[in-house]
DNA sequence: AACATACTACGAAGAGCTTCGTTTGTCAAG
DNA sequence: CTTGACAAACGAAGCTCTTCGTAGTATGTT
């Protein structure tokens, strides 16, 4: 049931970033958080604190104050925000064409043999059980 | 070989809308792009003039003047955009992981058995032919 | 108690996105 | 030649995103 009133909206570029490192870390402090950044993308203390605090604001991440550092973590889980975005644009560029977005997705980076079994795999398991 | 200067930047919402218009058309004038957007959304006539006009600076169209109603078509195939898209989005979202967009895909809305087998045609081919 | 340290909160600037109203230019019909 | 229709161009407003500086507040150390 996508689009539900309280469902978070789909996050910008900045916050999807730190929500990876929420997702990767667990709950973290603004710091942790600034740090985990900091090593891709210069960023200061007070930007990663004032994303997070609109974050919290928008649903996006929960904040927890018992501490005098906040901890936040993220407000969904990363597969449910994955599945949005990747809904939002199997929509928006693609006419809902999920060959087109595996097209896209395939010829946009080289896939070892590997990984390709393993969307078989996938591929497997939504003929089974999703009638 | 993505990022080369002149390669336009990603599309915002708004401008992807004007590109769907545009690929399935083919080039048209602002007076048809603003009726084919208006259908599915209230768009006035300037809005989508000065939107072409933004993205003909950005390279995301090309304007032939030749005639008085000014000609536009897109500046890439549907199919490089899609492609940059969904490699943009395989890396800021997914770890550059194609299974898991695969998964997000799936997931995110019901997949037909018909589509489901095209898929795996395409998962042949970049078997076979990319090593 | 005073001080240094670490944190939150707040405000604002600068950029980009989206929208629209107004102006200017062009063409053709009366 | 004047008028009406239609087109491009321009400018600005309102909004969001991202960033940062500054101020205020709590904690702990000497």
């Amino acid at each position: 049931m996508p689009g539900k009133p309280n469902d978070p909206p789909r996050p910008t570029d900045a916050e999807l970033e730190i929500l990876t490192v929420l997702w990767d870390r667990g709950p973290s402090t603004v710091r942790e958080v600034q740090e985990a950044v900091a090593r891709r993308k210069p960023t200061q203390y007070t930007t990663a604190l004032k994303l997070l605090q609109i974050m919290a604001e928008k649903g996006l991440v929960r904040r927890n104050e018992k501490q005098r550092a906040h901890v936040y973590e993220a407000g969904r889980p990363r597969e449910w925000t994955q599945r949005q975005l990747a809904g939002d644009l199997l929509l928006r560029a693609f006419g809902g064409s999920a060959k087109s977005l595996v097209l896209g997705a395939l010829s946009a980076h080289r896939t070892s043999p590997e990984e390709l079994a393993e969307i078989r795999k996938l591929l497997d398991k939504y003929e089974k059980g999703e009638e």
